[in-house]
RNA sequence: GCCUCAAUAGCUCAGUUGGUUAGAGCACUUGACUGUUAAUCAAGGGGUCCUAGGUUCAAGUCCUAGUUGAGGCG
């Protein structure tokens, strides 16, 4: 079966939603937060430990799969799941944000077909079309596949986004028409930058198509403003169906997901809690800390005290700090795990405020606390 | 005892025929990261150029003596 929403509740005061995502691997509630694992791993997490902290869908990537090991692999190896070992439902990005970030600055040519780039292992021309994304993801067996999009940068004009709105329209129903698996659930993307009438067209015209669920795309990247991107959900949200997951994509900070929630956001996925782990650094309740800070030296407490994670419950700062500076493994794991909880406990406590409508008092509490970090 | 070589940032070292404000890597101190080309990237602090004389318009660089270290010969 494909996967199913379920509205639960809409808070009182907001736009933000409780509800339930069924897929055949389990019932999730939302508003739910994704670890990224674009090489099928979430970067030095075992699955055991993506189940320990809570972790319900993990993404994957349909880009770096294809070029390694290749979907026809993954297939031979009974599919993404079973290859990964992970029991657990998957979503896979088309890999239309590899286009923007891998050929960023670089030689890349979107024509209506589909764009040529080259490789950024071996510089092979590569070409990818809508319908070989699908094709890919259709093999990788993933619970959800994204449709192929063009995803311009912030500062691109408006009327580079107009058409490539309408271009990344045509590519969606052509995805569409090609996917063919069963039990694999396909979104559509909404693009349109911070652009009121382009964000409504292009959802309008998507969910004409009639996709399993929608995002939004095209937000938090190339040094966008906070406000453009919530004005890119607030321009989205309206024209999404109520019964269809809204999936907002690369988001991100602890704020950012408190922010998409509250205008009907579902769920999210993003790189940062275990990108900053490796670099040493954690979200806390009161901010960003870098544990490579000369004060955590002797610093016996544990990364955010009252975290029921597998890190805070086991190991100090200054452990977690020695192994930052020495460069050793475990430092940059036990960081992921705590950061990922912390955006999964983050979305539990979120879908608490939309039970009890108190979701704007929880943002107030949340962030006056974060911002006047007390590490 | 004699000879040779060396001495520059916390460490390992560049530094041209003498010529702007003596550099790098690592370490240290910070910062950044939003559908992962990222265990990455960026910034900053840090100097009695072994010491004392001398030559010169100008010395890390040349000369003399000394100190310390390494090696060699007796």
């Amino acid at each position: 079966m494909k996967i199913k929403y379920n509205l639960l509740k809409t808070e009182k005061n907001t736009k933000a939603r409780l509800g339930t995502i069924a897929t055949n691997y389990g019932t999730y509630e939302t508003p739910m937060f994704m670890p990224v694992g674009t090489r099928a791993t979430v970067k030095s997490l075992s699955k055991e430990e993506l189940k320990n902290e809570h972790a319900g869908i993990i993404l994957s990537n349909t880009y770096h799969l294809w070029l390694r090991p290749g979907q026809d692999v993954i297939k031979n190896c009974g599919g993404l799941h079973n290859f990964m070992s992970w029991d657990g439902p998957i979503l896979t990005d088309s890999g239309g944000f590899q286009v923007f970030s891998l050929a960023k600055n670089k030689k890349k040519d979107i024509t209506e077909e589909g764009v040529h780039f080259k490789s950024h292992i071996d510089g092979k021309n590569l070409f990818l079309t809508p319908e070989k994304s699908i094709e890919i993801q259709n093999k990788l067996d993933s619970d959800i596949a994204m449709s192929f999009d063009e995803c311009p940068p912030a500062s691109a004009s408006y009327d580079y986004l107009k058409n490539s709105v309408e271009r990344t329209i045509r590519w969606a129903k052509r995805g569409k028409t090609v996917h063919n698996n069963p039990n694999q659930a396909l979104f559509g993307i909404v693009q349109g930058g911070a652009y009121e009438n382009l964000r409504k067209y292009s959802a309008e015209e998507t969910v004409k198509l009639n996709f399993d669920g929608y995002s939004i795309g095209g937000v938090a990247n190339d040094g966008e403003s906070k406000e453009d991107m919530y004005k890119a959900i607030d321009y989205s949200i309206p024209y999404l169906p109520e019964d269809k997951v809204r999936y907002l994509m690369g988001v991100g900070e602890p704020v950012d997901i408190i922010e998409g929630v509250i205008r009907g956001v579902d769920i999210f996925d993003c790189v940062l809690p275990t990108r900053i782990a490796r670099h040493g650094q954690a979200f806390t309740r009161d901010g960003k800390i870098n544990l490579n800070n000369a004060k955590y030296k002797e610093d016996l407490l544990p990364i955010e005290e009252g975290c029921d994670c597998y890190t805070c419950k086991n190991y100090s700062r200054a452990y977690i700090r020695h192994l930052i500076t020495t460069k050793e493994t475990l430092g940059g794991r036990l960081l992921s795990i705590h950061n990922i909880r912390f955006l999964i406990r983050l979305t539990e406590e979120l879908r608490e405020a939309i039970k009890t409508d108190t979701i704007l008092e929880y943002r107030k509490n949340f962030l006056s606390r974060y911002e006047n970090g007390k590490n």
